[in-house]
DNA sequence: TTGGATGCAAAGGTTTTGCAGTAAT
DNA sequence: ATTACTGCAAAACCTTTGCATCCAA
């Protein structure tokens, strides 16, 4: 599908431009409409699916709202296979080390650890 | 807040310890009335709270399910502060070499790259 | 003129909450 | 006796969808 023009599309990536933080849809709805209406909550929606898909946006999982869960509470990660949509335990060590890396951060005060997702497809689906 | 022993969240306890897969609490909750029904979703839910907080159960984000929209596409990773729940980029560089090491694993197919959320406080918060 | 984009409202899906009754300590 | 836990239903959220209309190409 090609995608036509769109004054809502380009308010949308313009505020994204304009500032330096993670929002939500609904953020972007409310700060976009400060003035007066300019865009609905479902363009909003539906225009960054689209961004997303032009790679121009991104979606973010933040790890205090989640779907699964996993009785291994111990620090281990995960490989999500995007074909069957399977999560995966992996039984790689945990990198102290990565959290030793960034610790020095100007914006971190104190680090309790660190998750990762790999990404790609599993031996089933491949 | 001291807890009490609950049926109901042994079922789930005993679920969860004899599979070896990440669930939702919707299949948590059909897998457990299988038979006949013996909890609500409800319960399932306020146990799962409860299980998190004794550390027996973990919540984990699945990449497909989002909130939060970046502007910044390249691969970078994120510091989460865990009190004013403020998700950071990390100009960290991206560690290829961190696809390579699990790259031989049992069930993964292919590696499409992977994603790192350090978790703690922010100086800020601090 | 064609087909994507929009706003609105309704619908869908998931998680939380209020409440009265139940069970654990 | 006290207070946590339960089921149920309603509410609260967040996101998607149907539809008539609008607008870009």
């Amino acid at each position: 599908m090609t995608y036509k023009n769109s004054k809502q599309r380009e308010l949308i990536l313009e505020y994204m431009q304009g500032i330096n933080a993670h929002v939500s849809a609904e953020e972007i709805y409310e700060n976009i409409n400060k003035e007066e209406k300019k865009i609905s909550l479902a363009t909003v929606y539906r225009n960054l699916g689209i961004l997303e898909d032009l790679q121009k946006v991104k979606k973010i999982a933040l790890p205090q709202e989640r779907y699964v869960y996993d009785k291994t509470c111990n620090p281990h990660y995960h490989f999500y296979c995007e074909k069957c949509k399977t999560l995966y335990d992996l039984d790689e060590p945990y990198k102290l080390e990565l959290d030793k890396t960034i610790s020095d951060n100007e914006v971190i005060g104190k680090i309790d650890g660190h998750d990762i997702i790999f990404k790609g497809v599993c031996r089933n689906c491949k």
